[in-house]
RNA sequence: GGAGGCGUGGUGUAGUGGUGAACAUACCGGUCUGUCACACCGGAGAUCGCGGGUUCAAUUCCCGUCGCCUCCGCCA
């Protein structure tokens, strides 16, 4: 195919010393034109950079008339001679800051509107605007970096499951609705009026599937649907890195995965040492008061209840003896904690269910604080017990063990941030382990599985089933990097007895088992191999890489909190000809109806 | 479903019960041959998100509503 002559010959940011002399031509969008009368500097961006073109009144009349017509955002060509810069004129800022182009011709292939915001790197739009320009948003340098680094991640990520034998498999987008778990987004069917897909929360039964026909080892990076409320790290459509493998161990899931991981990372610059240490559930939540505990700093959860309980301060005492805990965390010397802090933190634990807050100041000349008088002959046990040092402050929960360990957990994290201790502490990358199989659910009176009902239990709790569920722990495990769940997955039950003995627990009857997930189970009546897998938030990851405070930075097109699209306007209502061919019909005073009423976006 | 924060020229902010609604930047015009956040001079641009209330008077106070953000619930 014949080159047009206005098509780039050179990349913008690629245009260097030892192109002096050449003659290139350039194509991008105008980035700045700073006007000097008779010499116009232009900078012409493209997705590499930019570089100067200089047109000189005297030497190319014609370019330079073209050039003062040029405006921000104009896409342009232009033609010329690379020529070094003068040494007083070499910019060191700039990548190609030592040359220039000269041009003979500069062609506007495209005018274009002044933009709402500036293309640059730190913008200070309103994150609405950005969205709603947000052509004009991915142009900025850093949202291009984003997204590139996400294409190198799961370039290195498929690479690693290619070179070890994982085959990439599609699984269906239209699905069926499962009982279990999140809200479903349905599609409504036009060939069978009155049913409805469900776009796929996770392909997790596919993926099952696929090890029953015997494929071994699965890979799909793959876009999942969970219609639930929006959050900071959180979107209805997000993108599942899901694993599949048979005849494994947890152990070799992890071992494997962790590779894979550590692989990835490097291949965007991120250095991580494995193995990835690794925690059992009931240690998380008693130290860290968390299942993703941050482990970049310490500042780990006590228990005192022991001591607590021979203290005259009447709320340990009452605590202890409902069968609650007395946790605390030691706040260490310098950390300046003023009677308005304390109160603030206090706040923060009531706002995660705790009662209140009781702190103790451990001072050289013994202890502070309104509690203080009510330790009495307690006070050494308690500091030795806590290793607090002179200076330091305690802050404890009593409450019921759920609830001491949830709110100290908040204060943990919240200290930890005011104390700085998360900046430039490294990557903390962690396995969690031994979660408990079943949750109780105390609206509907019923266990449910924490993890999946097809989620294996630890071989040696299998006799626990019957007698003691609660204390049944799942293989199951989650990895966790600096407090965040990257990814989670489990051993799944292969064997028909203890699929059986699960589904009992779970309070389902067999045909109601059956009626649920009668596929899987038919299916596992032909030869499934022991299999197990993983599944990883993949937005989460290039999030974490990204340094990015939100899912939306790592996004191209993401949703806002209400889950709308301010760029196309998605949701949107269809035409009744669309519903009618469905079936369907908008109730007249409905939640759709009541939608309709309300104005459009009052800030338009 | 709940809590909090925010909403003022294109963009980002300031501000006040009575204003000519301020500043920066972008934008338009002009001068300028070495700038690179060019500089300088001049200009235009806002029914202060929307609706209602209190008041002689509301951008400001109150109520409601819409939108955006964060968190709780929710997310097997």
């Amino acid at each position: 195919m014949p080159q047009a002559d206005w098509q780039r010959t050179v990349w913008c940011g690629e245009v260097s010393e030892e192109m002096a002399g050449r003659n290139v031509t350039i194509n991008g969008w105008v980035q700045r034109v700073r006007d000097h009368g008779s010499l116009v500097f232009v900078d012409v961006r493209d997705r590499t950079g930019v570089v100067q073109v200089t047109c000189d009144a005297a030497r190319a009349p014609e370019a330079f008339a073209q050039a003062r017509e040029l405006r921000s955002e104009y896409v342009v060509s232009v033609r010329g001679t690379v020529r070094r810069r003068a040494p007083d004129a070499v910019n060191p800022k700039m990548k190609t800051g030592a040359v220039e182009i000269e041009p003979s011709r500069v062609l506007v292939l495209s005018a274009a509107k002044t933009p709402p915001f500036y293309i640059e790197e730190n913008v200070d739009a309103d994150e609405l605007v950005r969205l709603r320009y947000r052509y004009l948003d991915l142009r900025r340098p850093d949202m291009q970096r984003n997204l590139v680094l996400r294409h190198r991640f799961v370039k290195a990520v498929r690479d690693w499951f290619d070179a070890h034998g994982f085959y990439e498999i599609e699984t269906p987008m239209l699905t069926r609705s499962t009982p279990e778990g999140a809200r479903d987004f349905l599609v409504p069917s036009r060939l069978q009026p009155g049913s409805f897909y469900a776009l796929p929360q996770s392909p997790q039964l596919f993926k099952q599937l696929l090890m029953v026909a015997g494929l071994e080892r699965y890979v799909q990076i793959v876009r999942c649907f969970r219609d639930e409320d929006l959050r900071a790290d959180r979107q209805p459509e997000f993108t599942q890195i899901d694993v599949e493998m048979s005849f494994v161990t947890a152990e070799d899931v992890m071992t494997q995965i962790e590779d894979m991981i550590a692989t990835a990372l490097r291949a965007v610059g991120k250095d991580v040492t494995t193995p990835f240490p690794r925690l059992d559930f009931a240690t998380a939540m008693a130290r860290y008061g968390s299942d993703k505990p941050d482990l970049r700093f310490g500042l780990p959860i006590v228990d005192v209840t022991g001591i607590a309980a021979q203290t005259e301060f009447g709320v340990f005492r009452e605590a202890v003896a409902r069968g609650g805990v007395v946790r605390a965390i030691v706040v260490p010397p310098g950390a300046a904690l003023s009677r308005k802090d304390l109160d603030g933190l206090a706040e923060e634990a009531r706002s995660r269910g705790a009662k209140g807050l009781a702190w103790l100041a451990f001072e050289a000349d013994g202890l502070r604080g309104p509690v203080a008088k009510f330790v009495g002959g307690a006070a050494a046990a308690l500091q030795e017990r806590l290793e607090a040092p002179a200076g330091s402050v305690a802050v404890f929960v009593a409450d019921e063990e759920a609830v001491a360990a949830e709110a100290l957990g908040h204060l943990r994290l919240v200290l930890g941030r005011r104390l700085n201790l998360t900046k430039d502490a490294g990557d903390a990358l962690l396995w969690v382990t031994d979660f408990p199989m079943f949750e109780w659910n105390a609206h509907e009176g019923r266990w449910e599985a924490r993890h999946h009902p097809f989620t294996s239990p630890v071989e040696e709790d299998l006799p626990l089933l019957e007698t003691d569920p609660a204390r049944v722990r799942a293989q199951a495990y989650d990895l966790v990097w600096n407090g965040v769940e990257i990814g989670g997955g489990s051993i799944r039950i292969h064997r028909r007895d203890v699929q059986e003995r699960v589904f009992r627990c779970l309070g389902f009857t067999k045909e109601e088992a059956q009626a649920k997930f009668g596929f899987l189970l038919d299916a596992f009546e032909y030869g499934v191999p022991p299999h197990g897998g993983i599944a990883f938030g993949l937005d989460r990851l290039v999030m974490m890489v990204a340094g990015a405070e939100s899912i939306r930075e790592v996004i191209a097109f993401p949703k806002t909190a209400r889950g709308g699209d301010p760029l196309t306007g998605a949701p949107a209502p269809v035409d009744p000809r669309q519903l009618e061919e469905l079936g369907l019909r908008v109730e007249a005073g409905g939640p759709a109806a009541r939608a309709a009423g309300r104005g459009r976006n009052g800030t338009a």
